[in-house]
DNA sequence: TCCGGAATGTAGCAGTCGCTACATTCGTGG
DNA sequence: CCACGAATGTAGCGACTGCTACATTCCGGA
């Protein structure tokens, strides 16, 4: 492996503790250099340019979070919508997954400012979301499965907005309220 | 009056409409100036800062957004916690309030990044949005009352989040889903 | 030992950012 | 008519942006 690829790797794991620690706020070329601990001009001759810098980071991100979902909730057994609604919210409240979080609520703004490349970014990890979701849902109908996914993830997330706007203490009883919900039929 | 007051008035709108029209991508100040017809130069002559004429607009737009949330469902009659889901989920979707709510979701991303002054602005809004909800519905327990409403709000923005990243279809499918929630007890 | 390509440093370009010093025009009260 | 403050235009500052041209250093193979 060329120091180039392996610099490449190093960079790009350390650009991913940095986006996690501090969001998207300090994502100039020079900021992620310096976090990443090396000079602006070898960012981009590891990298084409920013965009692609930011695409792998996210990228390690999003592997890095999909292990821990998989972890916290190993794939195999079927819940029914009730308790896996109770358990996703339960695990993006979980402090090691709350900074996965908190990036994500600014991923999926930025999407919706149509910077790139956080919209295809936000419409990859949001589909790999409702894939993990309907792949633990005890649903037979595919429709409805797909539908109820949707849902879910709408309420965790929206849980996650809610913590931004009104505070933790609000968005943890608007969460626990949400264990009263049913779904019918 | 003096002209400058009156211009404020007239800048305000202006950006208030860009603000709708444009979300938060276009929001330099010279940007802003040339959505309103003024100079850079005179739009700091009439707000302080950059922060002061966002503010002023945001607040604006929370004004106009509040008028069409009271005449879409007056306050007075009370449902339940079903209908006033699917009855906000109904106006969140309206053609004349998504500019609002795709708005909305870039103010709260902005609030999450600690953006001046948009952390105050989210507060201020969800504490509304939050408030309508409330005095809405008819539940007798004030603090069940209280995480109800959260629960609602975040329902909705989720479902705005989630069209964001999984297009309008996937929303709306999971929108008529949340028709079938129930709340116990 | 030298040569060629990979790796790295230096310096800067052209653009945008928020903001402001300074000069000028305008409308109105004395 | 003139003086004075409000209103507006001109020009630019210093910092930052993404990115790159050019020069230099480094290291392994011939």
């Amino acid at each position: 492996m060329t120091i180039r690829e392996e610099q490449r790797r190093r960079v790009t794991e350390r650009l991913a503790g940095h986006l996690l620690a501090t969001g998207l706020s300090r994502t100039s070329v020079r900021q992620l250099a310096a976090a990443a601990g090396v000079s602006d001009r070898m960012l981009l001759y590891y990298f084409r340019d920013k965009a692609e810098a930011l695409g792998e980071a996210m990228g390690h991100v999003a592997a890095q979070l999909g292990g821990r979902l998989e972890a916290a909730l190993p794939a195999g057994g079927r819940l029914p919508p009730e308790r896996l609604l109770a358990e996703s919210a339960r695990i993006a409240t979980e402090p090691e997954v709350r900074p996965f979080m908190a990036l994500w609520m600014e991923v999926i703004a930025a999407a919706a400012r149509g910077e790139a490349p956080f919209a295809g970014i936000a419409r990859q990890v949001t589909a790999g979301f409702l894939s993990w979701i309907e792949t633990r849902l005890d649903i037979e109908d595919a429709e409805r499965r797909h539908a109820t996914a949707g849902l879910i993830l709408a309420a965790v997330d929206g849980l996650a907005l809610l913590e931004i706007g009104a505070g933790a203490e609000r968005a943890a009883a608007a969460a626990e309220r949400a264990q009263d919900v049913r779904f019918t039929p």
